[in-house]
DNA sequence: ATTTTTAGACGTAAATATACGTCCTATCAA
DNA sequence: TTGATAGGACGTATATTTACGTCTAAAAAT
């Protein structure tokens, strides 16, 4: 890229940016899939439902952990992986203004 | 990356984190706000709206157009852009369906 | 006490994304 | 017909992402 232009943009435009960029892979899809279907903090090796291994699967819990999605808690040798529900309102809530502001309008020229 | 593994997972992940990418950067969003915004299909140069170059604008709109949320309509000398909104409206669907999936369980272990 | 398990820290290679310039062609206006 | 404008095609440099291995420290199990 030469040089990084992304904060040139809109903080609004960058912070949903950051929001899609963290789910565009489906590693980490999956991953909050699983933390979300286990219903319970998973302390253990992720890892083993991913055909990744450790320390990819580690980088994207990184990834998450930085865009708040979710949240590691350590627990002696093991940490602790949850969703943070908190988080995951907000992104509802994100999607749903991003959306809004794509609203099809009366006038379609090419449709 | 060595190689790619994006393909090791199960199709509905993948094309989601697919869409998720297309959006994941300020340029593109704006790109798919401009458009709306202007209610109509833009011709000519929606570069003078970003703080990018034309080519670099030029490689955005592929990508959105990839992925289907645009159309580029040859018009002479022109091209006119517009949102797919049959496709805005499947990405909701799928926005819904993702967010689906993350419902807040009964219990939770680490708020 | 020693071994195993768990995972953090670090480094690295390759793929992909970002950003831009240049060249070329087609079309529209003068 | 000539010149300007729009934009496609191509190439390229740099940044970032993806993917992994290794090395290490801490904690649990034997």
């Amino acid at each position: 890229m030469a040089v990084s232009k992304t904060e040139l943009f809109e903080a609004t435009l960058q912070e949903r940016a950051n929001l899609f960029k963290a789910l565009g892979h489906p590693a980490r899809l999956q991953i909050l899939q699983f933390l979300s279907q286990t219903k319970t903090c998973i302390s253990g090796d992720i890892s083993e439902e991913l055909p990744l291994s450790r320390t990819t699967v580690k980088q994207h819990l990184i990834e998450l952990k930085e865009v708040g999605l979710i949240r590691g808690q350590v627990d002696g040798a093991r940490t602790n992986y949850c969703l943070d529900y908190e988080k995951v309102a907000a992104m509802k809530s994100i999607f749903g203004s991003f959306l809004d502001e794509l609203q099809i309008p009366d006038n379609l020229c090419c449709t």
